[in-house]
DNA sequence: TATAATGTTAGACT
DNA sequence: AAGTCTAACATTAT
């Protein structure tokens, strides 16, 4: 469900929350989440995004840890920890001011003294790991505010890849999906199986310039809602109103009129515009 | 009932 | 080696 621009709103609007929270109590209700151990007390630093990872940043646990000691602490239990969430497929994160009833399928509370929030997610892939790690790092960590033609040109190098699979492959990039990945192919009008080694500069600078379009057009709209997403309020984004080709199978194509067509590519539907995408 | 779903990973195959 | 495909994870919606 989730991609960059998801992530992101949630990021934004978590920080206008947490930091300087502390965190009374998390419970665990799907143990597959792994334990909460060692969390409750800390205070919630910041919030950030790496990728589609959600990292929240909380204190060390000893109030009244002397400057001194500050160092020590870090390396020892009880020091600074990253929560690192992603939500895969179906998670969400919903703030709850009170206590009302928990929505279906609610795997995780955090308890603060201004509300909760809550960790919804039907299918169970969303994955919490507090600890010290960080998200693996990619060549272009934030497309968002990074995303140049030439870095994208030398990253692929001669890698036959198809170039969708390579701007969702978050070993390289950082935070695109299925659903911007077609986007942005569309509208800078290259097809999507084409290999990445392929693509002139000029054609990764057409890559460069609809990324920087789509990407914070989606943020500005809170995300794209088509089915189940909504934000840290509850709130539908608006950016269903700009896809041009994703779940658009049939339609006519924005550009030239032709007919959107679907496709499988390594295993994931496809929308693309035959006719205009080369 | 069969299929697909905004993510990722492991393993088998080419 | 690099890339493709499938299955797996668990569940809902169409």
């Amino acid at each position: 469900m989730p991609e960059l621009p998801e992530v992101e709103t949630l990021c934004r609007q978590l920080n206008t929350l947490l930091p300087g929270q502390q965190i009374l109590a998390i419970e665990i209700l799907d143990p597959r989440l792994g334990t909460a151990a060692g969390l409750a007390g800390r205070t919630i630093e910041a919030v950030s995004r790496q990728g589609k990872y959600i990292k929240i940043g909380a204190g060390a646990t000893t109030p009244g840890c002397k400057p001194g000691r500050e160092k020590r602490r870090r390396t020892e239990a009880g020091g600074p920890l990253n929560l690192l969430l992603h939500l895969r497929m179906t998670g969400r994160l919903f703030w709850q001011r009170d206590e009302a009833p928990l929505p279906p399928y609610t795997r995780m509370i955090f308890s603060f003294s201004g509300g909760r929030l809550l960790l919804i997610d039907p299918r169970r892939f969303a994955t919490f790991s507090p600890g010290t790690a960080e998200a693996a790092p990619a060549p272009l960590a934030n497309p968002l505010e990074e995303f140049p033609a030439r870095r994208l040109r030398e990253i692929a190098g001669d890698r036959r890849l198809p170039v969708k699979a390579f701007l969702m492959d978050q070993r390289f990039i950082a935070g695109i999906g299925n659903i911007y990945a077609c986007e942005i192919l569309h509208k800078a009008g290259i097809d999507p199986r084409r290999p990445a080694g392929s693509l002139k500069l000029a054609e990764w600078r057409k890559v460069e310039k609809s990324a920087g379009v789509v990407l914070p057009r989606a943020v500005a709209c809170r995300g794209t809602s088509i089915s189940d997403w909504r934000d840290l309020f509850g709130m539908s984004g608006t950016n269903q109103d700009h896809l041009e080709v994703y779940g658009r199978e049939g339609e006519p194509c924005s550009h030239c009129g032709a007919p959107i067509e679907r496709m499988k590519m390594s295993g994931r539907g496809t929308w693309f515009c035959p006719s205009c995408q080369e």
